[in-house]
DNA sequence: TTCTAATGTAAGCAGTGTAAACATTAATGT
DNA sequence: ACATTAATGTTTACACTGCTTACATTAGAA
């Protein structure tokens, strides 16, 4: 019954490989593998994805696609602190969530953003949603807002990669009694957000 | 010449591994170059390392004695402001002049660093410098200090990821004209001390 | 309807991690 | 001093990988 041609196997792969990405971690996923999940040949993906990294570099733009909508929050005219506090956390959860996904976007997986204009495109757009949302919290000049918000991405990407290293669990913050040596980092994952409603306010009111 | 027995294999594989990893990035690294490397069968590292990933542990140990090595400051009685900026500095340094390494350690190469004690007691001393440094700075409690620490080593744990992706170069800071998403960053590389200190004051004041 | 480009398959190469069986030698106990 | 054992090396082999090349099918444009 099933026709020589697929018909829309690209789309496929990719949410096949976002799902085992995911799962498993980006470096347990093989081509072959792939293909077999979708019924295919094993060379068959290679009309689709020049190499390995190409592949890659689709799961990492869905993962910036969805970055983008987790972080998004509703304004109306003018943002609050609360608001930013929110977007703050909703990146936090999402990188914890997400750990292995977040690992392929911010890692060394895909080297080069440029090679691949789609993912370079959405990355952009992640970055600029955070921006934007955060430009409007003062009135500062563009430098001042960029470093602002240079601080606060660090700061809750940081926080991503302490808290992963604290064994922290995604579902309900809690630590690894052996945690080792980000243990301190208890402290933070228990009230995350007074956390950064500190932090943010010495940010913002500086 | 040589004799049957190496004599010295095991250290060998890891400072060879060591210098491969950071040129290469660890992902390209095979065992059995590895071995030809040492001039040794493809199966002798086993008898030294159980699994690729124990290899990876090593690695990333060695790693984190660097960077303690690297980010201690000489103090005499009590720590200054200045001296937490150079620590910060220093660490992020470390992390762009050794980008492939830094990511081993804070990866996903080696899952779960209590399967690894040495790794796990070399990452617990590195955090441990880096906490103690900090904790003189003010007649803080505890919690305060784990507070005010943490945000600062997710801060320059997360600068060094941001600047990557803004595709700084490490010997003299400067960026990509095509960067992209974080291209606001270029405003910290040029005067990233500058930064800091503003940041730092940020944390250490309030 | 024909032709071409897109998309699939089959076979195969060079390289990988690692297991198993065996060889050599250093260390140890008597 | 010598036999035994544990450590450390080699050989061979398996199942798997990314990717190339040559060929097959078919969808869509001319």
């Amino acid at each position: 019954m099933k026709s020589y041609h697929h018909g829309n196997l690209k789309q496929e792969l990719i949410d096949c490989a976002c799902k085992l990405c995911e799962r498993d971690g980006y470096t347990k996923l093989s081509i072959r593998t792939l293909a077999k999940e979708s019924g295919v040949s094993q060379t068959a993906p290679y009309r689709h994805f020049e190499t390995k990294e190409a592949l890659y570099a689709s799961v990492a733009q869905d993962g910036f696609n969805k970055l983008s909508k987790a972080i998004h929050v509703n304004v109306d005219k003018k943002v609050t602190k609360k608001q930013i506090v929110d977007m703050a956390i909703k990146y936090i959860e999402f990188g914890l969530k997400n750990a292995n996904t977040y690992d392929l976007m911010f890692g060394t997986a895909v080297g080069n953003f440029a090679e691949y204009p789609e993912l370079l495109e959405s990355a952009n757009s992640s970055y600029e949603n955070f921006r934007s949302s955060f430009s409007q919290l003062a009135n500062d000049n563009d430098e001042v807002i960029a470093f602002k918000c240079i601080t606060l991405w660090s700061m809750v990407h940081g926080l991503v990669g302490i808290l992963r290293k604290a064994q922290v669990v995604a579902d309900e913050p809690m630590v690894n009694p052996e945690a080792g040596p980000m243990s301190s980092a208890i402290l933070i994952a228990g009230n995350l957000e007074d956390h950064l409603d500190k932090v943010i306010s010495g940010i913002v009111e500086n």
